[in-house]
DNA sequence: AATGAATGAGCCTTCATTCAT
DNA sequence: GATGAATGAAGGCTCATTCAT
């Protein structure tokens, strides 16, 4: 039993567990009624808090980010081809962290699956700077001045490969590599999606020659 | 009220609505009083003639596997390089087909994205053989004799490509890619997997290589 | 327990008990599950048989309308002012009407005092025709071709004294009078107005002669 | 929070919401958080400064009572005539006062059309002194000594017809007037039921003389 | 004196399921 | 073989009230 007069307390134990349930569960499936018994709370804690269901998975998702560290930023001096690798290797661990700042994570990807348009701003104001910065990269390589289709089509080749974990459930994926996701897995798997790329890249911008030559 | 043909006709009408509401709205936010109203039926026509609602899911999807008439195999005759583009155009086409035959394959996708794991069977019968073909055309790529994790690295890095239709939403894509999704765009993305994914095949192979050099 | 099977009883028994519970609460204090537990239906059945409590109040509205025989027009071969007694009565019977008739001036009633504006239609489908007669009545009255502002005010000074029923509460009506509300009572009353009404008509209709004089 | 004055301005102002609350919504729509909300005060403190409620609503209505300076007096050395005048005008503009101090009238009217039954002390302690008045000015003008029941169903006749308003909705009696009810439209009512009154009650007090005559 | 926090009872609604025919 | 009728469990939400400070 929660004790009265928590204060900040209560209201952080429920986003908390919104996190979990969301995450676990989406939006829909989701019940205020667990949310709230997971946080020791009772269901009307929410309106209280929140004022309403959808409101309390905002609020989730601000605390989750405002909690994310988010990746960190290439470093600028290195070479475009290191740039991609660190690019990448971020973008995998962004989407295996079980850590405690995983909590964004999983809510991310459960928005990503089970949209429900109630975070768009919050989608973008996370999504954009990244895109620019992938797509930097992939100009430089590619030596575009702009962005063109293939540009974009080589940056959605990369996003790609790095979402597979979302649209292949964990359980298939370990049946299929053969071994359980280890944080050594990942890691060679971030190797392959950039060299990979890298080839795809630099392939797609000599452009013109057909796959068969 | 409505006389309605004979008996068989109702389970089909059934099993016709089932696979259309379930695979726009996902198995649990698909009710049975609309598959019932689609189909013309009684809301207690499900559990007379399927039990209940997850049974008539697992039927729905047999019933639209059954009809579905799969990818064709490419010719073995051809070139790998040739049957990885036919391929790719395949699975592409496969993604976006809306004709008749794209009740399964809707069904399919919605599964994917909301699992409800209760059509693990038919999904390992038909994830398989496909599994098969693709993983063929790579080890002749490579050069290779078995399946190794650089071939399945590989694999995923095709398959993640064509599969990124379902991780973003068709309106973001569009508003990505600056146009409509027409058949026509959907090819040049194909011919753009094939490309890029053939040198990113040939570079990996190829091995030790770093990206760097 | 209600029998299931009933057809078409168990609906009929929720509009009976709508219309009671309705009459008796307005439609913002009355309680689906009230309603229903009078009805001795399932809470359920209320969105079974009308979707929602809006539409069963519709619904009780039209029940309710659809029994209530109306006013009897007045005999237009009588002279103005009998057809005037006539209406008085039957307007004044009409809102004491406690038999099973009664069912809809309650509602009425009701509706009048706390409007929820879901019966809109109904309402000056009732209420439109019967301001006819009464406006013709006055005019032929009065002596005039069109109804002017002084016939208005006529018409609401006979309605807003058949009307006085609403605005006293019942009790307090009976402590004003001295009396229990009686058939004989209510018809000296209907008498009262009606010769009450007709002196201020004919008064106002001769016009220009203030009240002092 | 908000740094509010002593203690008696809380209970005042939220008296103040409770009169505006309650006279807008009722008793039954009226919430303790919006009256709390709109005096600035938390939901507690109702609870703390009233009890519960019902407690409010009564001391708002004392509250408005004991502000209400309450109709003007006729002038008993004018003639019958001129006090009834003068006593329709002062009901009419009771019921239509929208400045400061319709404070009380509005709760008066909504008590009148939604009763809640809590305050009916001070209800008659308000009525009994203003029907004296009334009755009194009726019985001079039938010639009567004694107040029989012809005297008050004159009582209700007038009564009634300054009572309109709360029976018919504004917008209702806007459309069936065809005009603003501005205060030039309420005097010409008024005047209007006067004369309308005043040929009533001579007629009803000559008696004998049926209407049909 | 006053309040932020929390609660529980109740409301309307949805929906898969079951009953009786 | 099929269905109209009915149900119960659960969900989100509101709101007057109470607790602890």
């Amino acid at each position: 039993m929660a004790v009265r007069g928590d204060g900040k307390e209560t209201k952080n134990r429920l986003l908390e567990a919104a996190c979990q349930v969301f995450s676990e569960k989406g939006y829909h499936d989701a019940t205020v009624a667990e949310i709230c018994r997971r946080a020791g709370a009772n269901v009307a804690s929410v309106n209280y808090h929140f004022g309403d269901k959808a409101h309390l998975y905002i609020e989730a998702w601000k605390y989750a980010f405002s909690q994310y560290p988010g990746p960190e930023e290439p470093d600028p001096s290195k070479p475009p081809q290191e740039r991609l690798r660190d690019y990448i290797h971020s973008i995998v661990r962004f989407f295996m962290d079980q850590g405690p700042h995983g909590r964004f994570v999983r809510l991310y990807l459960m928005e990503l699956l089970n949209p429900t348009g109630l975070v768009q701003d919050l989608w973008h104001q996370l999504v954009k700077p990244k895109r620019g910065i992938l797509l930097g990269i992939i100009r430089e390589l590619m030596g575009k001045e702009e962005v063109d289709k293939e540009v974009i089509f080589c940056e959605l080749s990369v996003v790609a490969q790095c979402r597979i974990l979302i649209t292949v459930r964990r359980w298939d994926l370990e049946y299929i590599l053969g071994e359980p996701l280890s944080q050594d897995l990942m890691a060679r798997w971030a190797d392959h999606i950039t060299w990979f790329s890298l080839a795809g890249i630099l392939a797609v911008s000599e452009g013109d020659v057909s796959p068969e030559c």
